[in-house]
DNA sequence: TATGAATGAGCGTTCATTCAT
DNA sequence: AATGAATGAACGCTCATTCAT
C-alpha cells in the first residue's frame, strides 16, 4: 500500500516528470533520450507518448511545474517572520537532495535552452517577473525596507537579490559531487547572510559603534 | 611573424575555433553539429578532425581559449586606474557582438556541461579561481577597500562581485534579441555602479551628507 | 429479426468494418491505424481484436463484403432490360458518396496489396472471374451480341469492358476532390455510352445511314 | 571494370532509384523502410540521405524518371512506322523484367498514393496528360484515322486507349508471378490488337466482305 | 593538406497487439 | 462485452567519425 510514494503507477505522469528530471538533471535536455527518461521511470517508451505528446511537451511540463513550485516558494517566503528568514527560504530551495524540488543544473538548463530558443525564454522571463515581483512586494513592505541608507528601490534590491541567486546557483554546480545537500545549504546560508547585512544593515552599524 | 588573422587558412585551429563558437553560440554545444562548424569555417568535415581529436576537443580547446581571454581581461582590468573601472571592465565583457570574445550563452552551456562532465567542472572552478584571486588581489590592493565597512573579507567581496556577474550574465540572455549590444552595456554599467556603491561608497555617504 | 443497421451496436462487426473502409479509402491501407478505426467506430482498440484476429483479418472481411456487393450487382445487372443499362449499372456503382459502396480507392489499394500478396491476389482473381463469367453470360444471352461484328467472342469483350471499367476507376481518382459523385457518375455514362457504341452499334450505323 | 552495371558506384542515385523501385514493386512504398532500400542497394541508410532529402523525395525523383521514361516512349512511339506499332510500343512497355523499367505495381501504388497526396495527383494527372497529348496527336495524323467510322475524336480515342491501358496495367497485377515478361507481353499485344480492330477496322471489314 | 563519401549506432516517435480490469 | 494502459520492435532520420583519394 504505497500512499506517498512519488514513483506509483497510480499518476503516471508525475512518475515520468520525475524521472525526467532526474535525467535532465543528469545529463541534460539534449542528451537525454526518451529510453533514458522511460528507463529511469521503469516504463517503456512508448508510455510516455501516451502521456506527453513529445520530448519538448515532456519538458515544457516539467518547466510549468517548476514555475508552480517557484509560485509557492514565493508564497511560502511571503509567511516567514522576518525578512531575512524570508531571504533564506527563497535561496536555499535548491539545495535539496530529491527530484520534486528545483535543481540547479535543470535551472541552467533551462537558461541555456533560452538562449536558442524563444518560447523558452519568454517562459523563463515569465517566471523571472513573477518571482521578482514577489520578492519586491516583500521588500516593500518589510520595515527593515524603511531603514535602508542605499537609496536603491525595492525592485533594484530584489533584482539585485536574484543576481546573486542565479550566481550562487551556477556556483552550486562546481561543487564536487560529494558535497551533500546540507553542505551546499549552509553555504547558501553563509552568503545570504553577507548579502543581507549588505543591504539592510550596514548603513546602521556604524550608527552602533 | 606569426599570422594572427583569426580567419586566415594559415591559422586552421583559430579558424575553426571561430566557427564553433559562433555556431555553439547560436546553437548550443550539443545541437552544433561538426557539419555545422565545417560550414560556418568554410572547410570540410574532415579537416576539424586533422585539428582536434574529436567534438569534444573544439570544446575543449574552446575552453581554454576562453580562459586565456579571462585571464587577458583580469590582466587588464588591473591596469585601470580606478577600482570601479576595472569592475566595468570585467562586468561588461560579454556585452559584445562579435565571435572570439566572452559569449553569455557559451558560459551558461559551459556552466550545464560542468554540471555533468567532472572534467568541464574542474576546469571551470579552475578557471574561476584564477578570475577570485585576481580580482581579490585588485580589492586588497586598492585604497577603497580600507574604507569598507561592511566588514566583508576581500575574497568575500570578489565572491559577491562574480556572483552578481555570473547572474547578470544569466539575466543577459533573456533580454529580448534585438537588444544591442551596447543596451546590454548601459545596463550591466548600472548594475555595476549600483553593487559599487553597495560594497564601498553607501557607509561614507551618510558622512558626506 | 437481425438488425441491419450499419452503425448499430448490436452488429459490432458491420460497425468496424464501415469505420474501417472510411478510414482504408481516406488514407490507405497501411496508414490506417487501428486506432484510426476504433476512433471512426466510436469504440476501443481493444474490442476490434474481439471481432478481427488482426488488421490483416478487417481488411479480408472488408475485401470479403466487396465481393459480395460485387455479386449483388452483377444479379442487378442481370434484370436489366437492355444490355446497354446493365452495362451503366456494373460503370457507374463506384460513383457514390457513401460508404458501404464499391469504393475507387479502396479497389485501386486492393490491386496494390495483391501485388505483394498472392492470397489477396488469389482472392482479387477470384472476384474478377466471378464479374468477368457474370458480364460474359449477359452479353453471350443478350440480343445485342448476335449483330456483333468485329469477330470478338463474348469473353473477349467482357475483358475489354472490364479492362474499361478498371482504367476508368483508376482516372477517377485522379479528378479534383471538389468533383461530386453525380458529375463523377455522368462523365462514366459517357464512356460507357461511347464504349457501346463502339461493340455493338458501329457496324450497323452505316446501314442506317 | 564495370562499365554500364546500373548499380555502379559511380551514379549513386541511380543505384539508389533501382533498389527504390525494386523494393517498391516488391511490398509498396509504405511498407518499404529506408533500411529496405539501403540493403536492396547494397549500402547503408546514411548513405541515402547524401543524395535525398528523405522518403518522400525518393519516391518522388522516381516518379520524375517514371515521367521522363513515359515522354521517351510517346516519342519512341512517334517514330513507329504504323499506329499499330505504335500503340504496340507503348502497350507493351510495362512488360519487362527488369528495374529501371515502368513496372505495374509501381503505377498502380503511384495512383492508390494520388487518392490520398493532392500532390501526387497533381504529378500523375500532368503524366497522364502528357501521354494522351502525344497519343491524340498520333492518332490524329494516321492515315487510319481519316478511316474511322464510330464518330469519336482522336482525343476521346486516345483515352479510350488508355482506359485500357491501365485496366490491363492492374490485370498484369493478377498474373501468377511465374508467368515471364514475354508470355505477359504476348497476352498484351493480343488485347492490343483486339482493340484496334475495333477502333479503326472493323468498319472496313463490311466493306471487304 | 584537404575532401566528402561512407558508415552505423542511436535518436524521437508510432503502432499492432496484449491483457488486467 | 468492453476498456485503454502498456509493451517493444521498427520506423524515418541524424551525425560523429573514418578513410580512400
Amino acid at each position: 500500500m504505497p500512499p506517498t510514494n512519488g514513483s506509483n503507477a497510480a499518476d503516471r505522469p508525475t512518475q515520468i516528470l520525475n524521472a525526467a528530471i532526474a535525467c535532465f538533471a543528469k545529463r541534460g535536455f539534449h542528451q537525454t533520450s526518451m529510453h533514458d527518461i522511460s528507463a529511469e521511470a521503469g516504463i517503456s517508451v512508448g508510455l510516455i507518448y501516451r502521456y506527453f505528446a513529445n520530448k519538448e511537451a515532456v519538458i515544457a511540463a516539467l518547466a510549468d511545474r517548476h514555475k508552480r513550485e517557484i509560485q509557492a516558494l514565493v508564497e511560502q517566503a511571503r509567511l516567514a517572520p522576518s525578512l531575512l528568514e524570508a531571504m533564506e527560504v527563497l535561496f536555499t530551495a535548491h539545495c535539496c537532495e530529491s527530484s520534486p524540488k528545483v535543481i540547479s543544473a535543470f535551472v541552467v538548463d533551462l537558461y541555456a535552452e533560452a538562449a536558442r530558443n524563444s518560447d523558452v525564454a519568454d517562459f523563463v522571463r515569465d517566471m523571472l517577473d513573477t518571482l521578482l515581483t514577489g520578492v519586491t512586494d516583500l521588500i516593500a513592505r518589510s520595515p527593515e525596507a524603511a531603514q535602508m541608507q542605499h537609496g536603491l528601490e525595492p525592485r533594484e534590491v530584489a533584482e539585485l537579490i536574484f543576481a546573486v541567486a542565479r550566481g550562487m546557483l551556477m556556483r552550486d554546480i562546481l561543487q564536487p559531487p560529494q558535497m551533500t545537500a546540507a553542505e551546499r545549504r549552509t553555504r547558501q546560508l553563509e552568503v545570504t547572510r553577507r548579502l543581507w547585512r549588505l543591504l539592510f544593515e550596514n548603513a546602521n552599524e556604524p550608527a552602533l559603534a
